[in-house]
DNA sequence: ATGAATGTTGACAAAAATAGTCGGGTATGA
DNA sequence: TCATACCCGACTATTTTTGTCAACATTCAT
């Protein structure tokens, strides 16, 4: 089980837009300099805005921002709009897969662990990453 | 990010063999009835033999049966030794990959999911599955 | 107006991973 | 000794990943 680079490059990226929020629509050109192939990044920001997490501002001086405020996005959103949704089993969209007694008692652990996953990627912001918190971690330095 | 089948084919030939359990070795054509092509089943089995999970009897009425009580065997262990380790991001045992600020922010946020990851995975043994119990749920019924 | 800067889109392609398939071995019980 | 099984490595088709490219649309500055 894997994370593949799209999730990844989207998660620089949009931190990379969280750092610079407020400062105007930064350029594909600068945000690539997180180190992605531009031409990569550019299909992975188009799948970022239409999930509604970025904004665009085309032409001359144009380029891209952050939808809503780093509080209001996550690392689940972020991952899910680049890599599409979390598929632990595709038992849990598709019904009448499990034609054997065994199979359906492993898809209560797949409904599980699936949840239990989505609930954890939400569970850190971007805001979080800024502030550089420990994440699920009971802060007190 | 998704499971492929190997760590769900892997998990159901698993629960089988704990089904079956004190029955003597099972066959690899009995366990490939759970529907899984059995040339392909075989190479899982290998693996999750070397990972110290199944034993094996060979020769006539030789089959496979777990390694160990299905409490000591969890959910984890199977996805690792079918799939591999879970690699959220090769940061994590690459060093020398975060040559931008920005990434290594970032890196903190693979640390803690895989982490956190692996936990849950490693909480769910076959003994829970057998029991089906509510997993990480207070149960109360 | 014009041109450079910038995002938009869809097609294409190389490389890797996945999901099997196959064939020949080796061990063992009846 | 034969049928039943596991063992192992090679092979292949398909899909996914990871880009690359070219043509186009929009906007700003001059």
């Amino acid at each position: 089980m894997k994370l593949s680079t799209k999730g990844k490059y989207g998660l620089y990226a949009m931190f990379y837009l969280a750092q610079h929020a407020g400062n105007g629509p930064q350029p594909l050109k600068a945000v690539a300099e997180i180190g992605v192939p531009e031409d990569y990044l550019e299909q992975l920001l188009g799948n970022l805005r239409r999930a509604g997490l970025v904004t665009t501002v085309r032409g001359a001086q144009g380029g891209y921002q952050l939808a809503k405020a780093p509080e209001e996005i996550t690392v689940g959103d972020i991952i899910d709009a680049t890599e599409g949704p979390l598929t632990i089993s595709e038992c849990l969209s598709d019904e009448g897969c499990c034609h054997r007694s065994g199979q359906c008692r492993t898809r209560r652990v797949w409904e599980y662990l699936s949840n239990s996953i989505n609930d954890l990627l939400q569970s850190i912001s971007l805001r979080d990453m800024l502030e550089q918190e420990e994440f699920g971690v009971t802060k007190e330095s």
